[in-house]
DNA sequence: GACCGCCTTAGAACTGTTCTAAAATGTTAC
DNA sequence: GTAACATTTTAGAACAGTTCTAAGGCGGTC
């Protein structure tokens, strides 16, 4: 639940951005220089990104990139369900590309971060929803808003 | 979890209603013939509409109504935890006024109908995540995203 | 080296929401 | 009843994030 060592991120990071490269690359999408620091800026973005913030990454190793190459990008991504949509009603919406399969958000009213939270159980109540209402679940979204122990801190 | 007859319905709304008025007269806002047509409008729908949706039946009663007092009204109503929001990044918000506490979603992703549904030990849940980050959590959002029964069948 | 398809760009268009200034309405004191 | 004041409402402009469009660029194939 603890931030790994930095060591370990980065094999994480460097294994999955060969899988998200093989995906693509198996449904013939060409790695284009922008689309692999893309990959790239996502992986290693300590966050949860949002559009603004990869184009703006991607354009200090490519300044010409304009907004739409990500949007285009973000879009094959999420049509091979490699990266994870946050979305958000007044602010733009946010990406994940390490873990694409939806899971729960720890977002912090105060100063707007955004973490991974493990909760138990999340599959079995899915399921439990799926044969009390009929519906056939196919992805799911849970967010705990609060104050973070650091907001919490800082204001008393 | 089935829906209720619609006798139980109107005494439910009704109640809900008084009471909205009350929280609302408490805060010294004043129950103008549009904010009680719109308070109305949303408990009586049947399920959880959009600004634009609250805006046209308010219009029926009363014309010369502009968005921007919906929109008013809503964050008057929010202010007092009055309405439960549900935000939506590509489309409209929808606003619930029966059960404004957060509770959790199942959304059709093919017709888009949105239904409330009960899901046991949710309290639990949100009680270890607080006591496992340290985070003060002030509010939940849960949404099951998949397919109902209803277009299920349509689809085969 | 010509052709073809994918990739990219720049900017316009779009949608839902918020803001602004002014007009309307309601409330209170006298 | 009326003057003074606060609240509510209106119409439209402004705004932010996202999507669309048309045109140009690039890379592979034969």
């Amino acid at each position: 639940m603890t931030t790994p060592a930095t060591a370990l991120l980065t094999d994480e990071i460097e294994s999955r951005l060969l899988e998200m490269k093989a995906v693509l690359a198996a449904r013939g999408a060409a790695i284009t220089p922008r689309r692999a620091k893309l990959l790239e800026v996502l992986l290693a973005s300590d966050g949860h990104p949002t559009v603004a913030e990869i184009h703006e990454e991607v354009r200090g190793a490519f300044p010409s990139t304009s907004l739409a190459t990500i949007y285009n990008t973000i879009e094959l991504l999420k049509a091979t369900g490699q990266v994870l949509e946050l979305e958000f009603s007044g602010a733009a919406n946010r990406y994940e590309g390490l873990r694409p399969q939806p899971h729960p958000h720890l977002i912090c009213s105060l100063c707007g971060a955004i973490e991974d939270v493990d909760v138990d159980g999340l599959d079995d109540e899915t399921e439990a929803v799926s044969t009390s209402t009929g519906y056939k679940i196919v992805s799911t979204r849970t967010d705990y808003y609060g104050i973070c122990p650091t907001c919490q801190t800082a204001e008393e």
